[in-house]
DNA sequence: TAGATTGTTAATCGATTAACAATC
DNA sequence: TAGATTGTTAATCGATTAACAATC
């Protein structure tokens, strides 16, 4: 029976079941056990199939699960089958990175317009995009309507830009800046990516001999 | 009273709380109570003392918590008062832009070296450093002994790589790989830092309509 | 002293694990 | 059919929240 409403937790492991899902696929699997797959992700078969059951049964019982069919369910889920329109704000050593490494057509979305502030930027080109002037943000989004941003910007500049990009319609963020940014804002979602954060929790487990296998 | 094991949960908050004291200090604030900590940082106050307590007392009961303390607190227990060597292999996309992107110093680490496997960008320089032969990984770890590494290196190469950059006596893994990396050795540490994960749960809520309001 | 706020215990909530009946 | 494995309920575990006595 499919759940109401699925908790964070179990959406945080999603991507990776869709990851280790389609690898499994290329490998040649038809079919796998969620005793099979624990074993793989480091996970309880039990935590895999109370997981997938919150969107009803995928699996048939006595035989295991489906892995194409478990695949496509769980990329539906995510909205992999769609594409969102998104922009990244901020062309620096990090924005450029972003555009250029991530393949952001396998994750549910299009990045269609690149921005930046420093006119010795415009016209330059990441991943096939022209950096365009952060000027033309509202002009752009009226004409193109993207949903999403990346924000590559410094703390000082997020907040405003925030307010921005919801008046031109954002509806989510992925957000480096080293701002936090906790959306009261209905309807708005937002991933916090601070990886100064993530590199400072290693630096405890380093000091502290604790070593965390989660993933 | 210090507790022997801290949670998981609580290590994760620990850099957030740091940041967040940096800032008050800043700010010239001097004391603060869980209370109005708690309104800044959207949490609750009793999870606030519960963390704190983790480490023993911080706080002065009817007065509060004397900023400057609790920040250098943190620190310590973060062991941000060392600097760990790390080095970062592979001088993509990524890893040039984490090189020069990452302020290490203040998360505990000394970036001290940057390798690749190819050739044309061997000598190319990037924050302060050459990138250097990978081939000479070995040499430059018995002779500069790094603690940890950063691995922006492509999935294929991340296994062998792991394992021989154990040889070389690292410790630590900040792990940017698509290769899901758990670590059944003894005393190592990793963090693995799956950008499209979390890149893919933006997916999701933008089209389940869910959001997520922690951080 | 009275007021404020911690440290800490107890209660609640949620997530994970275990168990097993249903069924392929 | 017998064996395997799911779907699902119940038990356990851990994390968060609430409450309040201690105390500055």
């Amino acid at each position: 029976m499919a759940k109401s409403s699925i908790s964070n937790s179990v959406i945080r492991r999603l991507p990776r079941y869709y990851r280790f899902l389609k690898d499994l696929e290329n490998n040649g699997y038809v079919r796998i056990s969620s005793r099979e797959l624990s074993e793989k992700m480091g996970l309880t078969a039990s935590q895999i199939r109370q997981d997938f059951n919150c969107f009803g049964g995928f699996g048939q019982q006595g035989y295991g699960y489906k892995v194409s069919d478990l695949k496509e369910g769980i990329k539906k889920i995510l909205g992999l089958d769609r594409l969102n329109p998104i922009i990244l704000i901020g062309a620096g050593n990090l924005g450029c990175a972003i555009a250029a490494h991530i393949d952001f057509r396998s994750k549910g979305f299009e990045l269609i317009g690149i921005f930046d502030a420093d006119e010795s930027k415009h016209g330059q080109e990441i991943g096939g995009l022209t950096i365009q002037d952060a000027a033309g943000i509202e002009k752009f989004c009226s004409e193109n309507k993207p949903s999403a941003a990346v924000l590559c910007i410094p703390k000082t500049a997020a907040e405003k830009t925030v307010d921005r990009l919801i008046n031109c319609g954002i509806k989510a963020f992925w957000n480096f800046t080293h701002y936090d940014l906790f959306m009261d804002h209905e309807g708005i979602a937002v991933e916090n990516v601070h990886l100064g954060d993530s590199l400072t929790t290693l630096s405890y487990r380093i000091n502290s001999g604790v070593n965390d296998r989660r993933i």
